[in-house]
DNA sequence: GTATCATCCAAACGTTCGTTTGAACCATAC
DNA sequence: GTATGGTTCAAACGAACGTTTGGATGATAC
């Protein structure tokens, strides 16, 4: 009782500092005493900063991806199209509130992308792991044409879009105040994403793409 | 001499570990050790870390965004198009490499956009002002159908797109070991880039577009 | 020669960090 | 009652941080 209320308790300050303040400006001093618990706890229910850090993530990202594969069977049962696809995955993420997230997670979610914390972003890939795989996987029924090389690469700038756009502390920096919990601002930026996206990934490839050249190891 | 040397020395350590750990995480002790100077080298040379964090952004991104007006001007010279526009606005961070930039700063620009770093985030976005204004006039010129408000979301967008791609360690974390200085990985790049963004910014409005609920204070 | 000035340097400053300790607390089980 | 085991607590740990200091260094001007 007394135990998860203060695991809770530390969870939902240190979500809402990091996504603030990010992680290396946030102490585990000023995670306890927002949350209003003993220093000692974190270490104490989690181990380390760096466990509980992934504890934030890990606690939002299981139910968001389990919505997302909920979706992805529930397009995929009719006639997907790339507009059906791309809602499905996007959307979770940034329609969290009524899944009990805080909005201040989005800009989290974002932030696990963009930051330089390798444990944590590969954290997070391991999470994701299954959904990308089932995604991609369906994008690329919808883009046949497209190989298989050039769909990640697109996928790639497809999750730089969606990162940037929910890591601002703001959904949008242009329109400032603008807070995805606020209306139904979730349903107007994913109106706005998944035309842009659905474009940007139909669209045809230049005859002569010059490859890549790979160096280095891996 | 022996100060313009030191400067520079401690401004390529600083921006080589920068891109690699990131600003919270990198050290004045790891840097001045680095670049083989003494460790109060960096205050009497910059003050602060902070200002030494600004001085690395501000010694690449001013030739940079000479370069972009420099092709703006070019393009408008002739008959624009949109790719036209995205190849001048994009370009010229992807291909620092020959203008002397180190290809870590690459990585480094994207973090900038991406990095909780408010007073970072305030220095570039007003080193960029006034390129971002002429880049956002000519756009509109190319897209006269696309509302205002909308175009910046789509920019918005864009930048995502390219922040994020270029936030990597290496370019692009599908390929793993596709460096950015290696041969032309950065007209590969810039050729996959552009016409993704291209279609997306060209993209058909939705006919109902909910508007964005603005709380707070701007 | 001496004076001047920017630069460099070893050492230390005070602060903050994540973590650990060992005792206190308080349910429940016996 | 006593024992137990999970939880909380104040206090302290050593390490690492950004910054400051005051003198040494070395080139230039006179």
């Amino acid at each position: 009782m007394a135990e998860k209320d203060t695991k809770e308790r530390i969870l939902d300050a240190a979500e809402e500092l990091f996504a603030e303040f990010g992680f290396a400006h946030t102490s585990m001093r000023k995670i306890t005493s927002t949350a209003g618990v003993n220093l000692a706890a974190v270490n104490y229910h989690f181990g380390s900063k760096e466990e509980l850090i992934k504890a934030v993530f890990t606690r939002r990202l299981m139910p968001i991806n389990a919505e997302r594969l909920r979706r992805l069977a529930e397009v995929e049962a009719g006639e997907p199209t790339l507009e059906a696809l791309l809602e499905a995955f996007i959307a979770p993420h940034l329609e969290m509130k009524e899944a009990g997230g805080n909005d201040r997670f989005v800009c989290l979610i974002g932030r696990s992308y963009t930051d330089h914390a390798p444990l944590l972003n590969e954290h997070v890939r391991a999470l994701n792991k299954d959904v990308v795989a089932r995604f991609k996987a369906a994008f690329s029924a919808q883009l046949p044409h497209l190989p298989r090389r050039e769909l990640s690469i697109r996928l790639h700038f497809l999750v730089g879009t969606v990162a940037y756009t929910m890591a601002g502390p703001e959904m949008i920096h242009l329109l400032r105040g603008v807070r995805i919990s606020e209306g139904d601002n979730a349903k107007a930026l994913v109106e706005r994403l998944v035309p842009f996206l659905a474009a940007g990934l139909r669209a045809p490839l230049p005859e002569q793409l010059p490859e890549f050249v790979v160096s280095r190891a891996s």
